[in-house]
DNA sequence: AAATTATCGCAACATTGTTGCGATTGTGTA
DNA sequence: TACACAATCGCAACAATGTTGCGATAATTT
């Protein structure tokens, strides 16, 4: 296991995450980050994280992969068990960290991980009357 | 309301869909169809049917995106909560018409759509013993 | 301060999906 | 069956997203 280092990079793309309340794509990141350093490096930057358990990855059904910080690493088992929700108007992604789907499988699958994304509205543009 | 026509590249297509159990990358389907029709067609295909609600999309947790023939078309409100399965192992996505979740969502949020997605090891490669 | 090596920047490439437009073909109508 | 018309196709060109290799840089350790 090799150690990873806290880079000045690194550091500015969790700022950007500790800021943003909703998931972030690699582009929305990289203009934030005001070319402080290349794209190929936040693709990198996002890797270690992930694998680090600081972030978790969220494919949308329209095809944009997103990112958002993890808050619960301080568990032993690390899941992300929790629902996303996809706003088809302003296209925001948060993580409804309280809504977990209960399911019956049948048997002979063996279930990892789970991904639940639920799609609409968001109380934001609900109320703007879309 | 255009009408849409029965080609030869879109009945080739659905006899892809027909002979396949598990859902089709655009990729998978261009290989079976063997070079009868050019890559850009296969795309407006895919859109033609999944607008005719004969063909559903799957995005996957990896980012990737594939396609299944719907098994419900005669309902009248034609909607696809069903939920999927995705082999980390094989990579065959799967839909499990039987397993719907049940899920608690906090108010102000109006939900349209759901995207229900498990992983880990399908029947066949869980025998194999991988 | 020097050594080690994780990380970075850059260029090049791969994959996936989209768009415009002239050519082709499916389908309803005469 | 022949014709007209619009849906569909092929091709080329482009855009977006993600990956890889490698020499240069910089974060840690000693
Ligand atoms: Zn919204
Ligand atoms: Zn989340
Ligand atoms: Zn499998
Ligand atoms: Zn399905």
């Amino acid at each position: 296991m090799k150690a990873t280092r806290n880079t000045t990079a690194k550091t500015a793309v969790l700022e950007v995450f500790e800021k943003s309340k909703t998931a972030l794509s690699h582009t929305e990141i990289q203009k934030q980050l005001n070319d402080i350093c290349d794209r190929v490096t936040i693709y990198r930057i996002l890797d270690r994280l992930l694998n680090d358990d600081i972030i978790h990855k969220i494919s949308n059904q329209d095809g944009t992969v997103k990112y958002a910080k993890c808050n619960h690493s301080h568990q032993r088992v690390h899941i992300h068990n929790h629902a996303h929700f996809s706003c088809e108007n302003c296209h925001e992604i948060t993580c409804l960290e309280n809504v977990k789907p209960s399911y019956i499988m049948p048997h002979n699958y063996k279930v990892k991980e789970i991904n639940f994304t639920l799609s609409g509205l968001c109380p934001k543009c609900l109320n703007s009357n879309i």
